[in-house]
DNA sequence: GCTCCGGCGCGAAACGTTACGCGCCCGCTC
DNA sequence: GAGCGGGCGCGTAACGTTTCGCGCCGGAGC
């Protein structure tokens, strides 16, 4: 491939003056010119590897995520690549998870030594630890759902989307619920039964009445506790689950128990977005706002890498509930 | 950060002999323990930037895919992330689809113009252009599913997918059939019809019993194909869906026609994991597989970064059946 | 004991670009 | 008409590695 160095032999100008021209400064027209043909004619793009030695920006960003296996890093890492390509960024995946991975710090020092410019970490739920020394190598940090992280942040609202999926719930009468907690252990989680608590209080509902079903965040997980809440007598009149496999796991057990929603039991699920279309009728959910997240996401990178002393910000991002018809509305005296 | 002439401040040794030991070039023992203690000591990574520049190697390959929100394009990028993390390579994800999308071409060139060492392709179904140049630049190309690229391919054995599926119907008494086919104009698809076909004439089944219904690729076109067969006289007594969406628009219409599947009529889906898990009775319905895909790209891209001028290689992939409960065996009166 | 050879260390020259500072020229002002 | 300043081009020195060829040293073979 051509380079600078040909172009200068075509136009005679200085390689100064060239790489002013393909740096978007400002160059005599007739030198404009004359490059423009001569750069045309030989082919030449500027060397991304020079350009990133020399001027120690690579004009690349890294995503880290548990796994790309899972559909939300997955739509986090489409939304991203969207956001940022026009800006000419390329974006560098790396998985945490999988078969022969490294922890998160580590997976993150591998990811600041290919010298991205900024880097997106959504934790694994598991590790807490510090990833602060990637931070401190000065490599710009954004992080996704981890709060008191020392970079950027993106945070979701955890508990406000179940709150809302709660107050729903209350709304429609229903006030003997069964919550799919999940894993206690995961931050998220207990924000989200914080969430969910929360709204309990303030509409003064007895604790008593709210059956809670932890387990493992699978669809396996989902259904064992599923089963459990399905068995209790009396039977909660509607579930909420908190994530994605947990609902998942929840429907298969209904289906299997030969139960419908609404109209054997009401049901709000978590983050699903194609699964609802299947369902008749279709599922009412919480959902995470995939694309605002990715896109704060990565205006706060920009931001950052324009002015990377800025003091560190965070946003939090509202859930939304999409209104289907698995859920009951009960007579004020039910 | 640190570089290696200040391991040489420190040791002594030339650049070259520190350079070799970066490389697992054999060194010296005594030297090798001190380069070790002052990298250690320094926290010396060697500036990928750099090393790219001069080895004209950069140790990342490209994936260029049409979209990223489409799950099959994310298990591809996930399964060559997965195998090709353990080697050093750095996978840059690229969607030439999205919002403001340039054409397959330009993206490709975008993506090369990073210098990656390779890259992997999944054309867009519509794009059947050339592709050719960015190959002639040297960039080692794996195609995914696109016959006669010019690079190494992965194909999908579209033919003998949906020929597997028509045969476990037939096998069930099933010769009133309704194909979800798709678009026509999408080579995929042709080939698709192309495996019905075969075993249908194998099988001498009289092709006016073979009821096709053809629609965009999405899942409003599969409902409203799957509307169409539904309201035939007779009604097929067996459905199979040539991708994705087209099951998820099935499944839909069914939902909320009321029917069920086995029992009032069979299904056969195609390419869908997490979706059959609820269905009750689970979906019967053809597996890509992803994994393997993913894995033979990664093997095959690998041998030619290895070998940059042996034969271009193809290597097709066998799809699977899962069988579900979605399909009733018909008497063979019946 | 001399020669030959392989293993390794060394210095210097790239790789292709950007950053820096100087100097020229043109136009504007008093 | 002289002085001044802004706009631009130019040469040079990096950026941090790898590559190349040379040369030394030590061991093996005769």
């Amino acid at each position: 491939m051509a380079n600078y160095h040909d172009i200068r032999r075509l136009t005679g100008l200085s390689l100064s003056t060239i790489s002013k021209y393909f740096n978007g400064r400002t160059v005599l027209p007739a030198n404009r010119a004359a490059i423009e043909a001569a750069a045309e004619q030989l082919g030449v793009r500027p060397n991304a590897n020079a350009r990133a030695l020399r001027s120690r920006r690579s004009q690349r960003v890294g995503v880290l995520v548990p796994s790309l296996g899972v559909g939300f890093h997955m739509a986090i890492v489409a939304g991203i690549e969207e956001a940022l390509r026009p800006r000419g960024l390329s974006v560098i995946v790396r998985s945490a998870g999988g078969e022969h991975a490294p922890d998160t710090t580590t997976a993150a020092e591998e990811l600041a030594a290919t010298l991205v410019d900024g880097m997106f970490v959504i934790p694994r739920s598991i590790d807490r630890g510090p990833l602060a020394q990637v931070g401190a190598q000065g490599v710009p940090l954004v992080f996704i759902d981890r709060p008191g992280a020392p970079g950027d942040n993106v945070l979701l609202d955890n508990r406000g989307a179940v709150a809302v999926g709660v107050r729903h719930l209350l709304d429609h009468g229903h006030t003997h619920l069964g919550l799919l907690t999940g894993d206690p252990g995961i931050w998220t989680m207990r924000e989200r039964l914080a969430g969910a608590r929360h709204v309990l209080e303030q509409r003064e509902i007895p604790s008593r009445t709210v059956e809670l079903a932890d387990s493992p965040l699978t669809a396996a997980g989902g259904r064992q506790a599923m089963a459990h809440l399905l068995a209790l007598h009396p039977r909660p009149t509607a579930i909420l689950a908190f994530n994605y496999h947990l609902t998942l796991g929840a429907l298969t057990t209904l289906a299997e128990s030969g139960l419908r929603a609404p109209d054997d039991i009401s049901l709000v699920g978590f983050d699903t977005d194609d699964i609802d279309t299947i369902c008749t009728p279709r599922l009412t959910h919480i959902i995470q706002p995939v694309d605002q997240i990715a896109g704060h996401a990565a205006r706060l990178m920009l931001a950052r890498l324009d002015n990377p002393d800025q003091p560190h910000q965070t946003i939090t991002i509202p859930a939304a509930l999409t209104v289907g018809g698995s859920v009951r509305r009960l007579n004020a005296a039910g």
